[in-house]
Order: C-alpha cells, then structure tokens, then sequence
DNA sequence: TATTGTTATACTCTATAACTATA
DNA sequence: TATAGTTATAGAGTATAACAATA
C-alpha cells in the first residue's frame, strides 16, 4: 500500500467508525443496538420492507437478520407478515410502540449526523456523496 | 433531516459497511474477525501499541479490548509485556506466527482498499481523505 | 484521587451448514 | 432447480459495573 493510500484508508476507517457508531449512541439511551437502529432506521424510512432488502441495506447475513428481527419482534417493536405477491417473502413492518421509538431514535440519529457534518460547507458534502457512492458501486465514474 | 442530508448519510453509512467488511473479508481466510484483523494491521504498522491506544484506533471499549487481545493471545498471534515507563501500562507486540499471519493479512486488506478505490480519482481521493479528517476532529476546519 | 487494565455477567452479533416452503 | 427465510450451533463482540495495581 502506498503511503497516500495508507492515509486515506486510514482515515476512511475512523470516519466508518464514527458513523456506525452514532447508530449505537443514538440506541443506548432507548436500550436499542446499532444493527437494532439500523433496522428502525431503514423500515421508518421506507415502511414494510422484506428480509432480502433488509439484509442489503444492513450487509447483515440471512440467518442473522432472522435472529435480529426475532429480538425486535420479541420486544414488540416490529411485526413479520407474509408478502402478498410472494409467499416465501416476509415483510417487517413498525408496532404502535415500534413507530414511537423510531421515530425518536431516528430523531436522535439524525441529530448526531448534523453534528457530524457540520464542519463540512455544503459543496464538499455533496462531491462526499458523490464519491461514496462511486465507491460502493451505486454510481458510475 | 433534510432529504439531502438523507442521502449523505444513506451514502455514508452504505460506505462505512463497505469499509468495516473489507477486514472481516480480508480476515475470513485466516480465520479472523473484523477486529482481529484491525488490531494486527494496527501493531504491524505501529509495532508494540498500549491498550489505550488500541481502544482508540479501534473503537472499542477497554474490556472489551482486553477480551479481542485475550483471544490473538490465546491463538498466539500476540503476546502483552509490561511498558517500561508506566508498570500499570500493558503494550502489545506480534509474535513470529503473528507477524507472518499480519503480513499475508496487511497485503490482503492493502489490496482490497485499492479495489475498492479503483474508482476514484487521485485528486477526489485527496480531497475524500481531507473531508473525512475533518469530520472524525482530527483536523481543523 | 485518577488512570491502566482486568474480571464478571448478561446479552447481542456473526458465520456456517442444514433445513422448510414456495417459485 | 433456485429463491426466501428459518433453525441450530459455536464462537466473537458489546456494554456495564466492580475490581486491582500503579501513578
């Protein structure tokens, strides 16, 4: 590795630090891990979701994600449903009490995004999503 | 949050899953975890490292630490010795089979880095290392 | 009194293989 | 035959509190 590649990858590590661990603050104070955010996070966003999307946007295997839906459905946080179109699919989707504390858990993640970012002027943020998704292949060069 | 600053953090954390992968892949042919891997990139590049330093670059709570290094220990990959100018400090060192296994795992993780940056020119490279020292503190606005 | 690190405990996450049910 | 998801198992990571030794 080159030594520039070095600083960068370096650097790129501690901002991944720091950004999957503002999911599990933001959890701590709700009793909630960061994959549990994570979850919230992404089913608060786009509602029903099934477990194959799921566990892509999470990068959390199947069997996995089964065991961290079991323990959000065991606290009454989530449901699973049968998919109407498919009835192999399964589809999670909010409780009343799960909607609440997503919501405020995602209240809280967002907050500490904006403490994250706020350092950085709104050019470079946008060339930073730019690049982040090239690197990750959502985007082409 | 701002749906801009929703994308940013969707990027964002899709990246930071990227990043965090890249050493438990590197690690999985060497029967290695994410951690594991991160803690022997960080002695080989540093040779003997403090358990507080480690807890820093690594982001991991002191007991927690204390478990990762007990299980390299155990494996032989690491041994602790006391530090000479602070008796309650611990530093931890590479053993032969840990330096060999660290090497091979260094050079896997260098190449997985360079994949994944393949597609991203040097200078938004440049720019990409800035923006994230910036946004972990390291370096002022 | 503060710091460095460990031990103890209880829970969560992870990887892998083998399995069921539907397509 | 392939896909969606679950179960089983063993190991690893996590947070918290309480502790010892040194500074």
């Amino acid at each position: 590795m080159r030594s520039q590649d070095a600083g960068l990858a370096e650097a790129l590590v501690d901002l991944s630090h720091h950004v999957l661990h503002l999911f599990a603050d933001a959890g701590r104070g709700h009793g909630l891990s960061q994959q549990q955010v994570e979850l919230l996070c992404a089913v608060i966003v786009r509602g029903a979701v099934g477990m194959t999307e799921l566990g892509r946007l999470l990068h959390v295997e199947k069997p996995n994600l089964s065991n961290l839906t079991d323990r959000l459905e065991r606290r009454g946080l989530v449901v699973r449903s049968r998919a109407a179109h498919d009835r192999r699919a399964t589809e999670v989707t909010l409780t009343d009490e799960g909607t609440a504390v997503a919501m405020r858990t995602y209240r809280d993640v967002a907050a500490r995004v904006r403490t994250l970012l706020e350092r950085v002027p709104q050019a470079e943020q946008q060339q930073l999503a730019t690049v982040a998704r090239r690197i990750v292949h959502d985007e082409p060069a």
